[in-house]
DNA sequence: TAGATTGTTAATCGATTAACAATC
DNA sequence: TAGATTGTTAATCGATTAACAATC
């Protein structure tokens, strides 16, 4: 009876496709085929047709698939159709930024609290959300219904607190933290966010570009890049 | 004569090896073999091994790898040994968050420009940062050198700026603007660090485990669970 | 009906894992 | 030398792409 499971490269795609999709539900257009979304997109439209029909088909043949339901299915498939609330833990730039980046409101994120142990900050207010101190972490669980927890504190602490929000029952973690949270329990799900090592891909792929440009250099002759070991 | 392309598999795992390494250098750790590394990193030896020739062999027989070396070398790999210069085109929540961000400067990416429209910001610093208005920008990277833009304003205006940047010559963007950008020069390298998407992979992996915890407990014959739609 | 396009199966490609000879 | 562990080749696994029959 257990589903299929479905493969985080797939998950992943999930979020461009409904996006996509979005515009040109904004856009006006009724219905589109696999083709025409692939070359939008920059992907092919075989694995288009396979992502959707991990979840169902959505489409018609000699039709495409009508935009604006598959936009929709999409969002269910992603829980867009229900809403989560979310506590921020660690009320610093990174924090506040999340809360107020009003965006996620309307994918139904709601941020309904943030907390830190800066008593400087306790009872600030930040778009209305109001920053308590981290002793009422229970509390305030008890009394609201909090479905994720972003972490955005130092990654010395994360580890502590994520366990004492497991504890009180939160099963989703969003992580900024830079480490991999260890949880006492399996059961909770983890969505990392490592901006250190985002920026280390991208400077990868600076110095690769980097090399090959030189290469390039040397092969049509061009002077000036003899010189290595530049700081 | 060119190098054999590494595929971005491979070069999404290496900030991590690069992070436990240096844990493992912190703790005073001196060598460490694969096997060894891949039980603390949950990955398997094997993976470890064929990650790491890819760039070369960075172990001794008998022996393992040597964690500072090692540390080093994917140091040296992901582009740590130079210094990135970053400017950060919005300054608003985000764009500070990273403005203030001090972790980023310990691995070589200093932010050395903060831009933005909104007159009120005009002469603002962050952490020493000035916020400069958005004309300066041509005469600012004429005068420094800037190797990486990081993108923090509205998804509309990212399209027309990125390219502006380009124009002027920077090779690298870091864009947390929800699009995909689409570029003028196919040689410039994009990191995307979309929010909303990493949000609804969370929400995706909740309502899956929601509905494998549902189906847990009719299998094992709890009560309680019966009752569904709920909002 | 004819044309278009899906859903799905089969073929290919790439990435991961296993195995082991080389060697410290 | 014997034991350990790498570097690397071969085997497996999974993901992507191609092909096409089904069908709107």
């Amino acid at each position: 009876m257990q589903e299929k499971e479905i493969s985080q490269a797939v998950i992943r795609r999930m979020p461009r496709y409904y996006r996509y999709l979005g515009e040109l539900l904004d856009a006006g257009v009724e219905r589109i085929s696999s083709n025409d979304l692939s070359k939008r997109m920059n992907v092919t439209a075989s694995q288009i047709r396979q992502d959707l029909n991990n979840f169902g088909g959505f489409g018609q043949q000699g039709y495409g698939y009508n935009v604006k339901y598959l936009h929709e299915e999409i969002g269910k498939i992603l829980g867009l159709n229900q809403r989560h609330n979310i506590i921020v833990i660690g009320a610093g730039n990174l924090g506040q930024a999340l809360a107020n980046y009003v965006k996620f409101e309307k994918l139904g994120f709601v941020i309904i609290g943030l907390f830190d142990v800066n008593p400087a900050l306790d009872g600030v207010s930040v778009r209305g959300i109001r920053i308590r101190m981290l002793e009422e972490l229970e509390a305030f669980c008890a009394e609201n219904q909090v479905d994720i927890a972003a972490l955005t504190m130092p990654k010395q602490k994360a580890d502590a607190i994520a366990n004492r929000l497991v504890s009180i029952g939160i099963h989703a973690i969003w992580n900024f933290a830079h480490v991999d949270l260890e949880l006492i329990d399996k059961d909770v799900v983890v969505e990392n966010v490592h901006l250190s090592d985002s920026l280390m891909q991208l400077s990868y792929n600076i110095v690769r570009n980097q090399r090959a440009r030189k290469c390039d250099g040397r092969q049509s002759g061009r002077a000036g890049d003899s010189k290595k070991g530049q700081e």
